[in-house]
RNA sequence: GGGGAGGUUCCCUAGUGGCCAACGGGAGCAGACUGUAAAUCUGCCGCUGACAGCUUCGGAGGUUCGAAUCCUCCCCUCCCCA
């Protein structure tokens, strides 16, 4: 879609779609007139975590906005908080993370770039790296930086008032965090900061830091957040819920389709082109059929990451595997090493630890006792079972655990 | 600096000398039912070729036939006072 020389007001439209909030939006509006009269693109800003170099549908909904900003002909500024990352976002959990090295944080920011890149278009996006920054200021500079603002005001932060209600454990520097995450703000003088809802706090600090150091405040815009495949909690990696942007199609097709049908619009929403209107038809007809309505997000899901052939392949695949029970198209083959022979028998136990489709022997045992193990459709109930296995032979455990064994 | 309360298995939470691998809830896994949805019911939920054994209850020692539970020292958290 070519969208770049449009209006202030008609790009202002199409960043209005699907966010929660553009804090203020007449500053928005201001951004692009001025923007488009000088013909300077606006900076957009997004700080990265490289401790967890992972895209999920969840953060996509932030970097799809991004794009939205490329098209309209505007530049992306990715901020990788490798400094930051040494203290943690405390929102959420609240465990110390290890400090990453420099080559560590390059590795996980080059993985990064390969996925962003999905979304994003490399010749509008620049990387940053805030410890080029926030590591060479002096204890003087961090006091300088402090002094600007104040504890109440960082107080209101719900997830540190929580915790203070709570009497949970608080950090001198987590309260600090907001503050490195707005002065990243100054330092690449960005004129707008994306975020999820989560971030609200913290970038609206940039603004506020923006502005003691006489620079025009950001605007800030949040993204609502894309509830995980529990339906419940956020999406996001460490509550594993979520759906990788670089999953394979399977996986994805499958953990769309195991979302709680309450949530399928909202994943249309948020996780979708589809046009608003169609949306709200798909709504209408959601009582009906929700599997059809399920399907076709599945559909469209798959075919953004992928496309619309692998998308129709993995719904066939689906429906044969899950509504009619029958063998993938494609069960893996997983050769089983010689070594774990006795006799020419291997122990069933055994079999499912060396082919690492369970945790301890102790789950194998448990999952055979459950009747959730068979070979060749026939079901294996004795744990103390050896065995002789023809190559070639399907190995199923539970409803979606496959391999075909193949004995060298 | 003074006084008080705590740290238990993925999370929350019970357990204050043997009946404790540790109650209960959540999450998770599996089975039934289904639309790989929800709800519901059932089983499992530290590890081990396993009617037994091994390693766990902030850390290190100690008392005891025997400790998550008692003692000592240490580490960490919260509250109140200053």
């Amino acid at each position: 879609m070519e969208t770049a020389g449009l209006s202030a007001e008609e790009q202002l439209e199409i960043i209005r779609g699907g966010v929660a909030e553009i804090i203020p939006e007449d500053e928005m509006l201001q951004k692009l007139k001025r923007s488009r009269d000088t013909g300077k693109p606006l900076r957009i800003k997004l700080g990265i975590d490289p401790t967890s170099p992972d895209i999920h549908l969840g953060f996509a909904v932030v970097l799809r906005k991004l794009r939205q900003f490329q098209d309209l002909g505007h530049e992306v500024c990715l901020i990788v908080g490798d400094f930051t990352a040494m203290i943690g976002d405390p929102s959420g959990k609240n465990k110390t993370r290890p400090m990453l090295s420099r080559e560590e944080v390059e590795a996980n920011a080059k993985t990064y770039q390969e996925q962003l890149y999905c979304i994003l278009n490399p010749e509008q996006t620049s990387l940053y790296f805030n410890g080029d920054w926030l590591g060479e200021m002096k204890f003087a500079d961090v006091i300088q930086l402090t002094a600007k603002y104040t504890v109440a005001r960082i107080l209101e932060r719900d997830d540190f008032a929580n915790r203070l209600a709570e009497n949970k454990p608080l950090s001198m520097h987590e309260i600090l965090y907001p503050l490195c995450q707005g002065y990243d703000s100054v330092a690449i003088q960005a004129d707008v900061e994306m975020g999820g809802t989560d971030q609200k706090f913290n970038n609206l600090v940039g603004r506020d830091l923006q502005r003691a150091h006489g620079q025009d405040p950001q605007v800030v815009i949040v993204m609502p957040l894309l509830v995980g495949t529990d339906g419940v909690e956020k999406m996001s990696k460490s509550l594993g819920n979520y759906i990788g942007i670089t999953e394979s199609p399977r996986d994805i097709y499958g953990k769309v389709m195991s979302i709680p049908d309450d949530v399928i619009i909202q994943y249309f929403e948020l996780a979708t082109d589809v046009p608003a209107d169609e949306i709200r038809r798909i709504e209408r007809g959601l009582r009906e059929n929700p599997k059809a309505a399920k399907q076709r997000l599945a559909r469209e899901i798959v075919t953004l990451y992928h496309d619309s052939e692998v998308a129709k392949a993995e719904e066939a695949e689906f429906n044969r595997v899950f509504s009619k029970g029958e063998l993938p198209t494609d069960v893996p083959e997983r050769s089983v090493p010689p070594s774990a022979l006795k006799d020419g028998k291997i122990w069933i136990v055994r079999l499912l630890a060396e082919l690492r489709m369970v945790d301890s022997n102790r789950e194998a045992r448990q999952l055979i006792q459950q009747g959730s193990v068979s070979i060749d459709g026939e079901k294996i109930q004795d744990p103390n079972l050896d065995l002789t296995i023809p190559s070639g032979a399907i190995l199923r455990v539970g409803k979606r655990r496959f391999a075909k064994l193949i004995f060298e």
